[in-house]
Formats: structure tokens, C-alpha cells, sequence
DNA sequence: AGTGATGATTATCC
DNA sequence: GGATAATCATCACT
């Protein structure tokens, strides 16, 4: 061998046709005798030309032969420029490639996971969540499950950072290798670097979609992760008794529409210390979104609402208590407010006013007589607009108000619905055992 | 350990 | 999208 690796330089107005670079060279190389050079050429072209008939030595030596011709290098020069010219040329147009979305939402889900970029006590959003979805108003006792959870995500970090240095150490020896061996592999064909350059690029697509790969396993790590320490179900806690007292009156005093607001959602997870919750929830794609809701109150009175509509009797007496002290609550407040409605006459304003009593006067009797001092409170300063609720629940127990059309539109659009709807569910057990115990003809079935 | 209560999730419907 | 019904998983009490 006598030269240097010989990389392709580009020649601007060099051509195939006529081959002037050739010349150029050969007038560098060559001597003057113009025939001898033509003779010089063709001779080397004929022996490229039948190089492949020939067998493996003799290839190889003519192979060496055609390297230490003093035509070579420029013959070589001349090879690189066509091959820039035809090769290149078509293959550059399509190599652009638009920025993969797949891997942006990667890298982000990584990013906020605290998986990648800088470390954050292993896990900001992540970790909130964490604590707000366990914490969820019963105390703040969950520190353990933290420092396990973050634990695991830091695992999982490392994991992943080791993983993608090594395939970020692998693709730089890899393309270094390449590198190298396409420049040994430069002296005997024409190798361009806008050659090498796209070849270490097709190399780092490759590693990137390995690189794609480790990431989306690691997003899977951190969903799994998530889901078994943030799957609440796993750590129920119960709600304080203070909390459940709240709910149970907002549920007792808006029997008739138990349907919270989101205002009132918030009012009520505020009473109650319950966090703001911050759930998972997996999309119809499959993915993962988080929502910040009043999901425990959402939940509680989802629950609340189906288990009394199973089985009222079973939550009468509870209900009867509820509405007593929502009823003496509303009390206090008229009583020591300056309004001066006379609660004297008990139905006229809360219920009379509001339902049709025409069919449920003995009912309500019954009720009276079932809980009468609950029901003498609900009396009281019957014109607050909860004990109206709380009076339609008393009624509710005797069957009676949801035959009232008025009042099921006056509070409930649900109530409307002739079938299917809250009230209605509500009035079967209570029309046939209006003075039934609690729990006495229901099947509780719910577990 | 057994069991009911209860908070959360899931499937389905509207 | 929210509500419901069914179900799961855990708590809490016995």
C-alpha cells in the first residue's frame, strides 16, 4: 500500500464527461507523452474491467498491481466524484425524517415522572399524587409508603440511566468502529464522508429506536409502579368519623337531588380535610392521564347513593338521624338569625308548601310516630332550604313524596323520570313498608 | 378467621 | 362525560 487513506474530496465542475478531473491528475502523475498516457489508462481500465473474471490471487494481486499504479490515485479521484454525483444524489433527498412523536410523549412522560432530567426527591408529580391519592383525609401516616415508592422509582431511574449510557457508550464504539473501518475500507473503494456521516446517522437511528424501546419499557415500569402503590383500593382507609358525618348530612339533607356540584364537592372535601385527589385514570388508548377531581367525595356519594337506593330500610334509621340534626342544626341558625319565620306550623312551609301530601297525611303520621322527635325538629324552622330536603327525606320514608310531581321538579330534574330515576328508586320499599325497622324486607346484595 | 362495611375501580348505559 | 350497578380489595370489628 502506498498511500494514506484516501477520502473522496469534492470537485466542483468535475464531471463524468470527458473526464477533466482525470486529466487534471494525469497531468499531475503522467509524463508528456500524451499516447502513452491514453495507453496507461486503458490498460488500467481493462484490467478493473476483468478484475472479477479473474480468480481470488490473482485478483488479489492484481488488485495490489492496480494500488501501486501511479494512475490510482487519480482513477480513485475520479471514481469518488461520480459515485458523489450519482449515489448521493438520490439517496439525500429522502433522509429527512420528521421529530418522532412517540418518543416526545416518552421523553415527557420520563421527564414528569422524574425518571429523567434532574433529580427531584425521586419523582415530583409522581410523588404528589402519591400523596394526595393515599393520604385522601385520614392522616398523613403514608410517609412509609413514600419513601418505598420513591425508592422504587429511584431503582427504576438508575436502571434506566445505566441502561442508556451503556447504549449511548455501545452506539459511540459501534459508530467509531464503523467509522474506522469505513476509512480503512477508503482506500480501496471511493468512501465519501457525507458517506460516513449518513452511515453514523442510520447507526444512531438504529440505537435511538433501542433507546425507544428501553424508554417505553421504563414508562411501563413507572405506570406499574404507580398503578400498585397508587391503586388506593390496595390502601383504603376509611374516612374519619367527622368526615362521614358530613357527607352523611349534605346526603340526607339533599335526598331528594344527592347529586353534589363540583363547588359543592369542593365545599364538602374541604369540611371533610379530604385532599384534592389526583387520580389515574386509563383512557380509552390505554394511557394514562391524571385528573384532579373531588374523586373521594364523587366516590362516597356514588356509593352512598346506590347502597340507599338498595336498601333504604337498612339506612332509615341513620337517615332519621341525619335529618334530626340537619333539622336542629337549621334550627339554631333561624332561631338565632333575625329572620322571624314562625315555625309553628311545621308543614305548611317545608313540605306541605312543596309536596303533594294529599296521599301520604297517615304516612307521614306514621313517620311521626317511628321517629317522633327527629321529626319534631324537622319541624322547626321548616323554611331553610336543607330542611325542606330533610323533610322530603322523612316523607320519602313514608312513600309519600314521590308521588308529589311538584316537588320532585321543584328539586330534582331526576326526579322527573318517570322510571329509572332517584326518586323512584327511592319509593318502592318505603311504599310497602313504610313502617317497617331498618333492614326489614330488603336483600342486601351489594357483597 | 369470618364477616359486614366501605372506598375504589370497572363496565355499561344514556 | 357522568351516573349507575357490579365488583374488588381492604378495613374494622367480632
Amino acid at each position: 500500500m502506498d498511500e494514506q487513506p484516501r477520502l473522496m474530496h469534492s470537485h466542483a465542475g468535475v464531471g463524468m464527461a470527458g473526464h477533466p478531473g482525470l486529466s487534471q491528475h494525469m497531468e499531475g502523475t503522467g509524463g508528456t507523452d500524451g499516447d502513452g498516457r491514453k495507453q496507461d489508462i486503458g490498460d488500467i481500465l481493462q484490467q478493473i474491467m476483468t478484475i472479477t473474471d479473474q480468480s481470488l490471487d490473482e485478483a488479489q494481486a492484481r488488485k495490489h498491481a492496480l494500488n501501486c499504479h501511479r494512475m490510482k490515485p487519480a482513477l480513485f479521484n475520479v471514481l469518488c466524484e461520480i459515485k458523489e454525483k450519482t449515489v448521493l444524489s438520490i439517496r439525500g433527498a429522502q433522509e429527512e425524517e420528521p421529530p418522532d412523536a412517540q418518543l416526545m410523549r416518552l421523553d415527557n412522560m420520563l421527564l414528569a415522572e422524574g425518571v429523567s432530567g434532574p433529580e427531584k426527591g425521586g419523582g415530583s408529580a409522581a410523588a404528589a399524587a402519591a400523596a394526595a391519592a393515599s393520604g385522601g383525609g385520614a392522616g398523613a401516616d403514608n410517609s412509609a409508603e413514600h419513601s418505598d415508592y420513591r425508592a422504587k422509582l429511584s431503582q427504576i431511574r438508575q436502571i434506566y440511566h445505566t441502561e442508556l449510557e451503556k447504549y449511548e457508550q455501545a452506539c459511540n464504539e459501534f459508530t467509531t468502529h464503523v467509522m474506522n473501518l469505513l476509512r480503512e475500507q477508503s482506500r480501496t473503494r471511493p468512501i465519501s464522508p457525507k458517506e460516513i456521516e449518513r452511515m453514523v446517522g442510520i447507526i444512531h437511528r438504529k440505537f435511538s429506536s433501542i433507546q425507544m424501546q428501553l424508554k417505553q419499557s421504563t414508562c411501563e415500569a413507572v405506570m406499574i409502579l404507580r398503578s400498585r402503590f397508587l391503586d388506593a383500593r390496595r390502601k383504603r382507609r376509611n374516612f374519619n368519623k367527622q368526615a362521614t358525618e358530613i357527607l352523611n348530612e349534605y346526603f340526607y339533607s339533599h335526598l331528594s337531588n344527592p347529586y353534589p356540584s363540583e363547588e359543592a364537592k369542593e365545599e364538602l372535601a374541604k369540611k371533610c380535610s379530604i385532599t384534592v385527589s389526583q387520580v389515574q385514570t386509563r383512557g380509552s388508548s390505554g394511557s394514562f392521564t391524571i385528573c384532579t377531581l373531588f374523586v373521594q367525595v364523587s366516590n362516597w356519594f356514588g356509593n352512598k347513593r346506590i347502597r340507599y337506593k338498595k336498601n333504604i330500610g337498612k339506612f332509615q334509621e341513620e337517615a332519621n338521624m341525619y335529618a334530626a340534626k340537619t333539622a336542629v342544626n337549621a334550627t339554631n341558625v333561624s332561631s338565632h338569625g333575625s329572620q322571624a319565620n314562625s315555625p309553628s306550623t311545621p308543614n305548611s312551609a317545608g313540605s306541605a308548601g312543596s309536596f303533594n301530601m294529599s296521599n301520604s297525611g297517615d304516612l307521614f303520621m306514621s313517620v311521626q310516630s317511628l321517629n317522633g322527635d327527629s321529626y319534631q325538629g324537622a319541624q322547626v324552622g321548616a323554611n331553610v332550604q336543607s330542611q325542606v330536603d330533610t323533610l322530603r327525606h322523612v316523607i320519602s320514608q313514608t312513600g309519600g313524596y314521590s308521588e308529589g310531581l311538584t316537588a320532585s321538579q321543584m328539586y330534582s330534574p331526576q326526579g322527573i323520570n318517570a322510571n329509572g330515576g332517584w326518586q323512584d328508586a327511592t319509593t318502592p320499599s318505603s311504599v310497602t313498608s313504610p313502617t317497617e325497622g331498618p333492614g326489614s324486607v330488603h336483600s342486601d346484595t351489594s357483597n
